[in-house]
DNA sequence: GTCTATAAATAGATAGAC
DNA sequence: GTCTATCTATTTATAGAC
């Protein structure tokens, strides 16, 4: 007969999974020299030692979620490639970056902080998913041109003016909230119009003849 | 007969100043939590004690850099109100933020960084002073469109479209150093061609009349 | 896998002499 | 204005019982 063995002690939706949610959001919070282990166990309402159970250090939690970050980033961008126009595949990228920073809302304020630090907690191997999401860019802006449909455009600029405004729009929506102007209290931006907008000039870029 | 009075006891540019670029370079690096009030005292070669005495506190240091930040920002933007013609003002506006970049290594990365902690350690003056530089962009498009030169176009748009390329730029910059891409090192950019990018494309943005 | 207790280091801040 | 010594709080990390 089967005995009812004690599977988990105690721990309900994966006590890795909620610190490493909790700890996601305290890093876009605070930063990684900003956030504390021990808030970070306590919201995600598990005892501090299994921190350094599952994840061997606060580095170790923090390139983890990094990790993870860009290797999502990537996927979703590597799933734009069976689109064959080039401008629709411009609009895919687009919207994959915006998507990606809604459905993982840490992720434009780590990318930010990142960034400032120069990539000091970036791993060797996240280095390269990096420099993956540079060159599919990079190829989206050549093939375009190959097929006469883009003028040659510096793909980092290009990568510039897609990264840039996304991100700053989602990143910046904590600011401006204390920013009390009314202007864009008046004129709330939707993820829909961002994604226009940002598709818009990209393509006004490379396609444009002009300069 | 006068007497040789000792001014100065023994510091030579002024320990407060030296304190102050020390610590602007240091918080660009590591963040506010990350920076360290000794490290940022000895990189002054300044007692740590003489940080207390100019400044208040370690948060009072920051809100200092942070102030002078903005406060430049905003004057250098104000300089380009002479400009009549929108264009040329937008253009000017472009690279007044640009040059500021440049001028002070530092702005970049805290501005990102101040973004991504949603303004956190920003105070009441200081908030003041970056509603104004987001209601002076606002101001040239309205400008624009009154003067039948400019399409109607979100100002938050329009100013996430300058900030997020430009200072993206400057902020990457130690990152692309680390990350092995052949792109953008063969593409080396200079500030004038960002410069120039980013003014073609915002007056892309506001002149073109497709939507 | 989970928890308590605690080690060990570091950091911000100040007192007080000069 | 400058410097030394030090206080105190916080923080990362681990040992070891269950």
């Amino acid at each position: 007969m089967k005995r009812a063995v004690r599977r988990r002690p105690r721990q309900e939706p994966g006590s890795k999974a909620r610190l490493f949610a909790a700890a996601a959001t305290a890093f876009a919070a605070r930063g990684f020299a900003g956030a504390n282990v021990d808030r970070i166990a306590e919201a995600a309402g598990v005892n501090k030692a299994m921190l350094y159970y599952h994840f061997k250090s606060k580095a170790g939690l923090y390139a983890e979620i990094l990790r993870d970050m860009f290797e999502s980033v990537a996927a979703r961008l590597a799933a734009t490639t069976p689109q064959t126009d080039p401008a629709e595949r411009i609009r895919a990228m687009v919207e994959a970056i915006a998507r990606e920073a809604e459905a993982r809302p840490h992720f434009p304020a780590i990318w930010l902080r990142e960034i400032a630090e120069g990539g000091a907690h970036v791993d060797k191997g996240t280095i390269a998913i990096i420099g993956g999401i540079l060159q599919q860019v990079a190829s989206a802006v050549h093939d375009g041109v190959a097929a006469k449909r883009f003028r040659p455009a510096n793909p980092l600029l290009v990568q510039l003016g897609i990264v840039g405004p996304v991100l700053m729009f989602f990143a910046t929506a904590p600011m401006r909230r204390r920013v009390p102007s009314q202007l864009h209290l008046a004129t709330q931006l939707t993820t829909e119009q961002v994604i226009a907008h940002v598709q818009r000039v990209a393509l006004l870029t490379l396609e444009g003849k002009a300069r």
